[in-house]
RNA sequence: GGGAGCAUAGCUCAGUUGGUUUAGAGCAUCUGCCUUACAAGCAGAGGGUCCGCGGUUCGAACCCGUGUGCUCCCA
């Protein structure tokens, strides 16, 4: 077969990932093995997959490859997330725009259907893209958070929690998304610092008998547009300026309304003038001083974000132009004392990005204390570990020891409809569905015939994803079947820390109250893949890339390479094409090996003709060698992959094939120009390359499995090559291989240093007391370093290139002129850094205090250094003086 | 305002209960090579005040204190 030049990955891809469907190697059925179980986070179907979603689907492909290859029953379920208010905002939208429909224009059904079809549409890009990126998800399994079971599961849930007492209907201060038109959660606000206005407003005291003109006080707000829902202005009991107020009015500017002063300890005297204004209908803080005092609540802001009639002025306006228009009368009016320039935190809305607005609102929210003691104890006691551990420990039991009830309506159609049915008087029951709601009204209220009216709002999207370790292996509507019982609870939960709240802890709440049960052992937490200046991934920056596009340039397994090679666990990834070179470049360099072993294929020499023996080849060492440390590595990497060290086990496995296996051990093994490769070397370097393979396929699976076909005939597939148990390696040989590397990286560099070309031909005299220990590496070390004789303990009669190696002293000589300058400058160099080296060592075992406590071994170390140190100088010093 | 984390080569990071050298890797840089798998390559090399200061210890990149700077979370 005629092998191309380089890797093309395209047609290679699609091939064996047909190839791994037929076989149906990605599905999962619960048996007798050991499940390794993974349940995607769900892309919301919002749009596509962006660069955090391809590092957390590269993350747990590679673990359950990984899994499925260690003997493990490998499950990864895929799905999506209805995203409730974030898909409602783009479909209404898209409605707009695409087909000029206005939301308010259609009904609760024709809604429904635009925005499953918009479903249907990026579902479906979605799903492709965690194919093409090589994604070994069991595909009979995907789930939809708006599936029918799980919608039922939701509002299942919804009931019970509701019977239990857990969810409560009340009115209560919400942060409220003037966009979307709907209540939002604690969690879906962010706060931003930004710059705004303290305006100082003068209030007139309602003081009959005086002369009112220049009795007022000041009082400094941030938003004047709310003056006509104030009930009262308070200041602090101890503020000698306000004495003279108690118990009198002030009258509320341009509306003119009477509202008494009041004292409180909440008030900061040192900020603004003192004085603060009472609005309870438009702060928390308000809301909670009205509540003291029993004020009433005057809500002056419509959904929208308009001033209602409560304002009484400027109705229908929106919050910002009757701000500047206020500001404006107030100033003419001569109410305006002063502006100032002033920084503060505002709340906006996550979705829709507008300030959000605190309502009083009756809404449906969950009592989140009792769920949340036993989320906090799974993770307290460890038996939920969170990797990496100290950076969220402390935020996770922080979160949940100062929970707040979670608000879960939203005034949205795209979701759960929320399960309460109410009567014209607003009487309402919670039930599974109609029938039943009816029966338990009928039942609490003694009548019967009564049309009742289902609530029309859906529930925060969360409240359906937190199910989702259950439900997609239908824990919740049909209790105890085969699979939960097998895949629950899951191995590991891969995803962004950004989600630890909203997500993370909530499953675990779900999962403790209704499985009794953690949703998942091991918590692997990725960073934010930033831009290589280090900015978040935004669209508005356009520096997101596109992921098929970069697999089409670059090939899905070098995506994953690049993207893998550049994420320390846990840490912040600066995405840069760069790594997706080398990640390609790394493709070639296993097709050329490949290659390399192909054409030794073609002309090798049959069993038992060949030099294997220990003193002719070098094969022999070269074997040995890299068995130990093929040995060696996959200890190191067991190790790192079990602490999730992906990044670090990807770059072990790829020095591994690159350095040692390529640079190396081939170059040992690799026959004379003209003379053929023997078969056992040859079956010997076919295995290693199997086993090198078999180590990166979970990080790289479609070049492994293209190449591992490409090296013999083969009955399996890599895919689900088992793992064999991991042997120990022989320190001693490694050692040697190690000794061996450096005289042969000595010896170039020294013909490199003094201007002789590697090709050239010389003769190395060395200087040693381990004749012996050259035994089986000789043959190698000609071959490497270009020599036709190697000389032991001899001097060369003529001026020759001298370096040490160790305590060995090697001499290089050749036919070159020699400039011995240059050999001296290197030498003096490592003179100084041994002598530097020495005086430390000697410093530390002259100090008595040292000797005395430091243990025997630290001790013993340092003297055998120190020997070391002093046979090397030696040797250095004779060298040098005989240049 | 409260809390957490980080600071090591030009860049991105390792450095595993303080002692395997006077700190390692990849990328980038420099030098020499179109050598019969691979120039998307090969062979080499250079590059560090381990953020500053103080302390503990026989011994500190590592532990403690403090300052500075950055990032994140919460109010």
């Amino acid at each position: 077969m005629e092998l191309s030049k380089n890797y093309i990955p395209g047609t290679v891809e699609e091939k064996w990932y047909k190839h791994w469907m037929v076989q149906n190697y990605f599905k999962s059925e619960p048996d007798e093995r050991l499940p390794f179980t993974i349940v995607i986070p769900p892309p919301n179907v919002t749009g596509v997959l962006h660069m955090g979603h391809t590092l957390n689907e590269t993350v747990q492909d590679i673990l359950i490859r990984k899994a499925r290859m260690s003997g493990f029953n490998a499950c990864w379920v895929p799905g999506s997330d209805h995203a409730s208010i974030a898909t409602e905002a783009k479909v209404v939208d898209m409605l707009k725009r695409e087909k000029g429909i206005d939301k308010n224009d259609l009904s609760r059904e024709e809604f429904l259907k635009y925005a499953f079809e918009w479903k249907e549409k990026y579902g479906n890009i979605i799903y492709n893209q965690i194919e093409r990126l090589g994604c070994s998800v069991d595909w009979d399994r995907v789930s939809f958070t708006m599936d029918d079971h799980y919608y039922k599961a939701v509002i299942k849930v919804f009931v019970d929690l509701y019977k239990k007492g857990l969810i409560y209907r009340g009115a209560r201060m919400i942060n409220w998304d003037p966009a979307a038109k709907t209540a939002l959660s604690d969690e879906e606000v962010e706060y931003k610092d930004v710059t705004g206005r303290l305006y100082y407003v003068k209030y007139k005291v309602a003081d009959e008998g005086q002369a009112a003109a220049d009795n007022f006080i000041v009082i400094a707000t941030q938003r004047p547009e709310t003056i006509m829902g104030d009930v009262a202005v308070c200041a602090n009991p101890n503020d000698e300026r306000y004495q003279n107020l108690k118990g009198k009015n002030v009258i509320v500017p341009l509306i003119n309304k009477e509202v008494p002063v009041i004292f409180d300890d909440y008030v900061d005297k040192d900020f603004g003038t003192g004085v603060l204004k009472i609005t309870p209908a438009h702060d928390i803080n308000d809301f909670n001083i009205g509540l003291k005092y029993n004020l009433p609540v005057i809500d002056t802001l419509n959904e929208d974000g308009t001033l209602s009639d409560a304002a009484q002025i400027f109705i229908g306006e929106d919050r910002f132009a009757a701000r500047k228009k206020i500001v404006q009368e107030l100033r003419e009016k001569g109410l305006l004392v002063k502006e100032e320039e002033y920084t503060t935190r505002l709340g906006y809305s996550q979705r829709t990005n507008v300030v959000a607005e605190p309502k009083i609102s009756t809404q449906w929210f969950v009592k989140m204390k009792d769920l949340a003691a036993p989320a906090l104890e799974e993770v307290a006691s460890g038996k939920i570990q969170i990797y990496p551990n100290e950076k969220f420990n402390a935020t996770y039991k922080y979160w949940l020891e100062n929970v707040k009830d979670w608000c879960i309506s939203r005034q949205l159609w795209w979701g759960q409809q929320i399960p309460a049915w109410y009567d014209e008087e607003g009487r309402f029951v919670v039930a599974e569905n109609e029938n039943e709601a009816n029966e338990i009204y009928n039942k609490q209220y003694s009548t019967t015939n009564v049309q009742l009216k289902r609530d029309e709002d859906v529930l925060d999207t969360w409240f359906s994803s937190w199910l989702w370790p259950i439900e997609v292996f239908r824990g919740i509507t049909e209790p105890n079947n085969k699979d939960i019982n097998y895949y629950y609870p899951t191995s590991v939960l891969v995803t962004g820390q950004d989600i630890i709240f909203f997500w993370v802890a909530r499953m675990i709440m779900a999962g403790m109250e209704y499985m009794q049960e953690k949703p998942f052992s091991d918590v692997y937490f990725t960073g934010m893949v930033r831009d290589k200046m280090g900015r978040k991934m935004s669209k508005s920056l356009g520096n997101s890339p596109d992921l098929l596009t970069l697999i089409h340039e670059y090939g899905a397994d070098a995506v994953r390479f690049g993207i893998m090679i550049s994420a320390p666990a846990g840490n912040d990834l600066l995405f840069d094409e760069s790594s997706l070179e080398q990640g390609k470049f790394f493709n070639n360099k296993l097709w050329n090996a490949m290659k390399l072993l192909k054409m030794w294929e073609e002309g090798k020499k049959p069993n038992g003709e060949g030099t294997t023996d220990e003193t002719e080849g070098g094969e022999v060492f070269a074997i040995n060698w890299f068995e130990n440390r093929l040995n060696e590595v996959r200890n190191e990497v067991e190790i790192l992959m079990s602490q999730f060290r992906l990044s670090e086990a990807l770059k072990t496995i790829y020095s591994l094939i690159w350095d040692d296996f390529c640079s190396w051990f081939l170059e040992w093994i690799k026959p004379e120009f003209g003379t053929a490769i023997d078969q056992k070397v040859y079956d010997k370097a076919v295995s290693f390359f199997d086993h090198l393979l078999q180590m990166l396929h979970p990080f790289m699976p479609f070049i492994t499995e293209e190449i591992y076909h490409l090296l013999k005939e083969r009955n399996d597939d890599l895919m689900v090559k088992q793992f064999a148990p991991v042997q120990e390696a022989d320190v001693e040989i490694l050692k040697l291989g190690t000794k061996l590397k450096n005289i042969i990286t000595a010896v170039r560099d020294a013909k490199n240093k003094n201007n002789v070309k590697p090709k050239e031909k010389v003769s190395l005299y060395i200087e040693t007391n381990e004749v012996y220990s050259y035994h089986s590496i000789k043959k190698i070390l000609v071959k490497q370093t270009n020599a036709d004789h190697l000389i032991f303990n001899e001097t060369p009669d003529t001026t020759s290139i001298m370096t040490v190696v160790g305590n060995e002293k090697i001499y290089i000589k050749s036919d070159a002129v020699i400039d011995t300058s240059v050999q001296k400058e290197k030498l003096a160099k490592d003179l100084k850094y041994l002598k530097g080296f020495l005086i430390a060592v000697d410093k530390k075992l002259s100090n008595g205090k040292f000797v005395q406590n430091a243990k025997p071994e630290v001790i013993e170390l340092e003297r055998k250094k120190k020997q070391d140190a002093e046979t090397k100088i030696k040797v250095i010093e004779q060298t040098l003086s005989a240049l």
